[in-house]
DNA sequence: ACTAAAGAACTC
DNA sequence: AGTTCTTTAGTG
């Protein structure tokens, strides 16, 4: 019998593994990468299938009479090729997720079908006493009349019963009084348009012929001139041809009527406005020649470039892609954030106008769709977005680039919590691809690996046309208050704005807080006003309310102070809300756009921003670290920091690798064309060698100092961590189970070197829903060894336990 | 995640 | 006893 063994595309724990189901004769066709419909329990589900066998009865065991068939395909060719199945199945180990986790991340959308309940009547049970009701008889009514409805459709009938339909439809369910059936759907619509086909050839007779119908006749001239006699109806109305001329003329048999799918592009329309650069510089001819050799013998090899802002990065990614498409493979191009996409498409539609499309989770389902259709067409061999663009079905990869490799947002932080350059590097492995990661600061671990010797350093230390660094003075917030200035703003910095804004020049300042005020508490007793769900200090926004970042819960400010009553409610910290309304006050002139999460909701609105800003419509660009990022905006010659070090106090190994990134990243945004920029950093630790080290654009000082710390107290690189997090209802379950496996841990490993645990603590979020939270730490030089070992405990199987590796957070 | 079956609580 | 709500096991 023939048999394929399915994974169900339920992210649950306890069901990730095979299940094995017959093959019936007329899908024989099916093999491993298939999205199919199969049976499951008591309901029809999507499933992945991931090997095909015939086997005999003795084979199949006890199982041979249990199998179901499976129902139909869902697509019309394999959906995962080998290549993306043996990517997913490796990153579900690493990760310790189940395979069908990992496989619905290679899909636009997390399942390929849209499967609905249709409900129909059992003719039997016409008399049944329950349908003496009338609620019931009205629902068994309505579904004897036609085919079987689906419980939208019902209720779109009888919108009397349409609030407890629901319980209705079990209840008749339960008795055999209706029957179910599941159907499945295509989650995704293509998108038509209609277009008008010349069939005749114009000829002046012909025209000569339409003498009387000038519509139609300059509809014959318009067809005579596009490409192939074709043009889309939306084209033709933009040329004042309505559709009744186009209908007349089909009716006469000079032109068809057609349809065509179109694929949805929201980035087609961006404007060419970069302009090519031609001679490369010496640097980027040294990475070029480096890399060259790898991609065309068609050799997996990682490399880093590391490029101060202004090197010109770009133009190496863009020859690289060149070369690559060159010999016919494809090329993904990731950035950190999706609004940074814009940015990159727009260099590299300068060179590959057709050959790109854009892949992030901020598309809609069907555009998403419509980009994997393109690329499976072979309409497009350069994918650029986010992390999800990693995912796109491609065949051939010749070259990933991951720009600002040191982004903490590459890491993604729900589940599955893979890491694109974890993702990246399998890939370029699998395909014998060249990896390219690019930073100004690269991450400690990347540099790490490069005196390793697992990845190849390339250096670019010179800005093009040798544009001087920005000039950047550092100002002590605690002088300042000293010196009776409580502003969030500095004298210092205030000054260079007046003085930019004189010059007719822009600045853009960073706050790394959004809203108004960070916390707000009561002045008679101290309370600080919490999230209900997280506990975690709410915010206070401009608009009145007060919301959780944590859980994007807002609620209204009380009047009076939950716990004492008392009406002192005060406000304290600062956000980007009030630093704008204080830069209204201060610099009364000065036009402010502010960025951050709360004016940045939708797919465009980064882009809208940045493009007033360029236009000059605005004096000041005031937002969190998203202004850090990549943009380059030449009227920009000042950039002030507003508290630079605010991350320095967390409890995190990392702090002050991000502040000495946020600082280099940032005064980077300054004077890149021809004027010397300058840039004012506001802080609390001017000593501290983040700051220093970030003011002085010293990467290698940092680096150093960095390592050593790391090294005494065995973080990344020397290590690498898993973070598990034990949930329970009651605390000391929660705390037991974490102490268990902390138990467990130690008695296998010991002895061992280079293998730490840490733990249970208290996670941030201590208590989120009711359910207690605690954190184990897991520090190890040989990562193998501890995913061999959660294995084996079934750690990744059990639904009260999440494994992080490599975490961004700690706690 | 969802279903179906088994068990516990509740109504008459 | 009959019904309804809750818990639990199992999905090929």
């Amino acid at each position: 019998m023939l048999t394929a063994n399915v994974f169900v595309n339920i992210p649950v724990k306890s069901i990730a593994r095979a299940y094995t189901y017959s093959v019936p004769a007329e899908l024989s066709y099916l093999e491993a990468g298939w999205r199919v419909f199969v049976p499951f329990g008591g309901r029809k589900v999507e499933g992945f299938i991931v090997s095909v066998a015939e086997k005999t009865a003795e084979e199949l065991g006890d199982m041979a009479g249990k199998l179901k068939p499976i129902e139909a395909a869902v697509d019309e060719e394999p959906w995962f090729s080998d290549k993306m199945l043996q990517a997913a199945q490796w990153l579900a180990d690493f990760y310790l997720c189940s395979l069908a986790e990992m496989m619905r991340l290679f899909m636009p959308g997390k399942s390929g079908i849209k499967i609905t309940v249709i409900y129909q009547s059992v003719p039997e049970q016409a008399n049944h006493l329950l349908l003496a009701m009338p609620a019931y008889r009205a629902v068994y009514d309505c579904l004897s009349a036609g085919e079987g409805l689906s419980r939208g459709e019902i209720g779109k009938a009888l919108p009397d019963y349409k609030t407890d339909l629901p319980q209705i439809l079990d209840k008749l369910c339960q008795y055999g009084i209706l029957s179910k059936e599941y159907q499945a759907g295509k989650r995704e619509k293509a998108r038509y348009e209609k277009f008008a086909q010349l069939l005749a050839e114009v000829t002046p007779e012909l025209l000569a012929e339409f003498k009387r119908k000038k519509a139609q006749q300059h509809l014959l001239e318009v067809l005579s001139a596009a490409e192939q006699g074709q043009m889309a109806f939306a084209a033709l109305k933009a040329q004042k041809i309505t559709t009744a001329t186009i209908h007349n003329l089909a009716e006469a048999g000079l032109i068809q009527i057609r349809q065509r799918r179109v694929l949805r592009d929201s980035y087609k329309d961006t404007e060419l406005t970069c302009q090519p650069q031609i001679n490369l510089t010496l640097d980027q001819n040294k990475a070029i020649e480096a890399m060259t050799p790898f991609l065309s013998e068609g050799k997996h090899h990682g490399f880093l470039l590391k490029g101060v802002t202004g090197s010109g990065k770009t133009q190496v990614y863009i020859e690289m892609a060149k070369k690559a498409r060159a010999k016919g493979r494809q090329v993904v191009v990731l950035v950190p954030e999706i609004a940074l996409t814009g940015q990159v498409v727009l260099a590299f539609k300068a060179y590959f106008p057709d050959d790109i499309v854009v892949m992030h989770s901020r598309l809609s389902l069907s555009e998403r769709n419509d980009a994997v259709v393109r690329v499976r067409r072979g309409g497009a061999g350069i994918v650029i977005g986010a992390r999800s663009a990693l995912f796109t079905p491609l065949d051939n990869i010749g070259l990933i680039i991951m720009d600002e490799e040191q982004d903490m947002s590459y890491k993604q932080d729900e589940s599955p919590r893979y890491h694109a350059k974890v993702v990246a590097e399998e890939l370029a492995k699998i395909h014998q691809a060249v990896l390219l990661l690019g930073s100004a600061t690269p991450s400690l671990e990347s540099y790490y690996r490069t005196q390793q010797g697992e990845l190849t350093l390339l250096t670019m230390p010179k800005r093009i046309g040798d544009m001087p660094l920005p000039v950047v003075q550092c100002v002590d917030m605690r002088q300042e208050l000293r010196m009776g200035n409580r502003h969030i703003l500095s004298r210092p910095l205030q000054l260079l704005i007046e003085q930019t804004m004189a010059k007719g020049q822009q600045i853009i300042i960073m706050l790394n807080r959004r809203g108004f005020s960070t916390f707000v508490m009561c002045r008679s007793c101290g309370e600080v006003i919490k999230c209900k769900l997280c506990a975690l200090p709410l915010v206070y926004h401009k608009n009145g309310k007060l919301s959780c970042h944590h859980c994007d819960v807002t609620e209204p400010v009380p009047d009076v102070c939950p716990k004492c009553s008392s009406r002192y409610i005060k406000y304290f910290g600062s956000g980007t809300e009030k630093l704008e309304q204080e830069l209204h006050q201060i610099v009364p002139s000065a036009r402010v756009i502010r960025m951050d999460r709360d004016t940045t909701n939708t797919k465009f609105a980064h882009q809208e921003i940045l493009q007033k800003f360029r236009e000059k419509q605005y004096d000041i660009l005031l937002g969190t670290q998203m202004v850090a990022k990549g943009h380059d905006i030449p009227n920009v010659t000042a950039v002030g920091i507003i508290s630079a070090d605010s991350s320095l106090n967390l409890p995190d190994f990392r702090a002050a690798e991000r502040c000495f990134m946020l600082i280099t990243q940032t005064a980077g945004r300054a004077g890149r064309h021809g004027t010397q920029g300058k840039v004012i950093i506001q802080t609390y630790n001017p000593e501290h060698y983040a700051v220093t080290c970030g003011i002085a654009q010293d990467y290698e000082g940092f680096y150093e100092q960095e390592m050593v710390l790391r090294q005494g107290l065995f973080y990344p690189p020397f290590s690498r961590i898993v973070k598990l997090l034990f949930q329970h209802e009651e605390e000391n379950n929660a705390k037991g189970n974490a102490q268990k496996l902390v138990i467990a841990f130690n008695e296998h490993f010991a002895g061992a070197k280079g293998q730490q645990i840490i733990g249970p603590s208290p996670a941030v979020i201590a208590r989120f829903r009711g359910i207690y939270r605690f954190v184990v730490l897991i520090k190890t030089t040989d990562l193998p060894a501890v995913q061999e070992f959660l294995r084996e405990q079934q750690l990744h199987l059990r639904a009260d336990v999440a494994i992080d590796i490599d975490p961004i957070a700690m706690l």
